[in-house]
DNA sequence: TTTACACCCTCAAGCAACTAGAGGTTCAAC
DNA sequence: GTTGAACCTCTAGTTGCTTGAGGGTGTAAA
């Protein structure tokens, strides 16, 4: 039987985030001790791992619920599962698209700035003039 | 002078996301109608496309709060703006190393679905077992 | 002039996915 | 029996907005 404490330091969860799993339902409320104190089995080891490992991975909370929900039910065809992990795979290469355009443009505006006074700096430059970018980028909040 | 829906569709931002600007001090409260409607002119015209611009590259509202104020002194030395947007390329190449990793797993887990049941599905083998990972990746939250 | 209607206002709450803190209790070792 | 780390609940904060309720304003046509 493992403490709270135990099984954040066994998957590298916080002990909050943990409550918090509860909270929301990705997590079982787990057995207690007479004082009230939780305490987990293997069980319970094993999804919290699969949850950490699944946000590792950039999977949403919600998106976990539903891959677990697949893994509960061995009987159940394959391809949700498949259709949710292609879905993640093509999120993660729009970013990747995304996030390259960025580092193009953040290069060029350090690359070109002279050091010298504000008035003239490059970097606040181009972010003055939108119309300086060489390349197109709408990422916000990624 | 411009309503708060015109400067919107001038700078792609939502109306509420204005209002939201000013309320955290990163935009200038404006002249006011006698029946208490914004108006704007030019200047906050070209402030919120500067913030947009910078939010567009993935700049934080703390950082375009620092940038504006760089802009505001011109003859302050250039090399805080550069600090920042070194900082910002840094965290950006970041991102980009964990995300590749990411593609690489996900293309693995979606290539091996062999499409049966989920009993034998390859993804939620992959996230059940850690250790079967070719590549190391520990994004959360990015 | 009145009426229509798009647009504006404030305030409060909600979103993801946690994180942090206050103030108090329990467990296990010594 | 006493210490002290680890546990408990509850509340609020984080970032960068978005959504909604419930109402007021501005302008143009009839």
């Amino acid at each position: 039987m493992l403490t709270i404490g135990n099984l954040a330091r066994k998957t590298g969860t916080k002990v909050q985030t943990i409550r918090y799993y509860e909270q929301i339902g990705l997590m079982p409320e787990p057995g207690r001790t007479d004082g009230g104190q939780r305490r987990y089995g293997n069980a319970e080891l094993d999804r919290l791992a699969f949850i950490r490992h699944a946000r590792q991975l950039g999977f949403s909370l919600e998106a976990i619920l539903e891959l677990l929900d697949l893994s509960d039910h061995p009987d159940r065809p394959c391809h949700e599962a498949d259709t949710i992990a292609r879905r993640q795979l093509k999120q993660v290469e729009q970013r990747l698209a995304r996030l390259e355009a960025l580092r193009t443009e953040l290069k060029r505006m350090v690359h070109e700035c002279s050091g010298g006074q504000t008035a003239d700096c490059r970097v606040l430059e181009v972010l003055r003039d939108h119309s300086e970018c060489l390349t197109e980028h709408d990422e916000i909040g990624a």
